[in-house]
DNA sequence: CTTATTGCAAAACGTTTGCAGGTTT
DNA sequence: AAACCTGCAAACGTTTTGCAATAAG
C-alpha cells in the first residue's frame, strides 16, 4: 500500500472523531483540510484500511457504516433516542460461552445492543417520573 | 391491521423457509402461489410483521436483511463459505454481562458472528490436513 | 363508504466502479 | 517507467415511495 494524503486525512479523521462516524461524516470534515476530496475516494480508503485491518467497519443495523478506531472485538450500544454509539466491552470468553463448545471458527463479530444509552435513559425515566 | 392474501403468504413463507430468506427469495417463492405479487408489497409487509413483532430482521454486515420466524433474542452464525445462516442461543445472563451494571435500556440485539459453519470448519481443517 | 392494501414504476439510499489523468516509488 | 491512487460521474443492489386502482371491513 502506497502513501497518500486522502488516506492519510481518512485515518486520521476515524481517531479523531471517535464516536464512530460514517463515511459521509469523514468525507464533510475531511474536506475541510482537503478541498476536492472525493466521497468515492473516502470510501475506497476506508475500504483499504478496513481491509489493512488499520480501521473496523461497525455496521448497524438499517444505518449506514460506521468507523472505528478501536480495533480489538467489542460490542456496540446504539441509542435510538440521541443516535449515539458507544462501546461495549466484550471478552473472548462471551464469545466462547455463545459457541458453547461448537466446533465453528468465528473470524469477525458484529454485535449492536439497540436502545437508550444511559443519559437518554436517566432522562426518560425523569420524564415518566414528573408525569405521574 | 387488516387481513390481506399476500401478507399472510408472506408470513407463512417466513416460516416455511426457515433458513433465513431474504426478501428476494421470499418474493420469488410466494410468486409461484400468488401470480402478480410485487417486491414493494412483501417489503412492506415484511416491515409491517417485523412492526407488529411477528418476525425478527436479521441484519448481517455487507448483506440484504433476513427474516426470522424465531421471536426471541438469539445471536446468528454467518458462514462465509457456504453463506448460510445459523441460530445461537442467547440468554439474558449473557447479556447483562455485557452490560456490566450500566444503566441502559435495551430493547434489541443484534449479533452476528462471522466465520465458518461446523460442516465448512470441518472441511476446510480436511484439505490442510490433505496439503500437508 | 371508508380506508388499508395492492401493483407498478420511479426514486432514494449508501456504496462501488470505470475511466482518464495525476502521484508515488 | 510502473504501479497505484485520484476525482468525477455513472451504475449498482437494496429498499422505499407516490400513485391510481382494488379489496376489506
Amino acid at each position: 500500500m502506497r502513501y497518500s494524503k486522502q488516506r492519510e486525512l481518512v485515518l486520521q479523521k476515524v481517531r479523531a472523531l471517535c464516536d464512530h462516524p460514517t463515511a459521509e461524516e469523514i468525507y464533510r470534515t475531511a474536506l475541510r483540510e482537503c478541498p476536492g476530496l472525493s466521497l468515492g475516494t473516502v470510501y475506497r480508503n476506508l475500504n483499504s484500511l478496513v481491509e489493512a485491518g488499520r480501521v473496523r467497519r461497525v455496521s448497524i443495523p438499517g444505518q449506514p457504516d460506521r468507523f472505528d478506531h478501536t480495533l480489538p472485538w467489542h460490542g456496540h450500544l446504539y441509542c435510538t433516542r440521541c443516535g449515539s454509539v458507544t462501546d461495549l466491552a466484550m471478552d473472548s470468553d462471551a464469545i466462547r460461552r455463545l459457541l458453547a463448545g461448537r466446533r465453528v471458527q468465528v473470524t469477525d463479530c458484529a454485535l449492536t445492543l439497540i436502545g437508550l444509552c444511559e443519559g437518554c435513559a436517566a432522562e426518560t425515566a425523569a420524564a415518566a417520573a414528573a408525569t405521574v
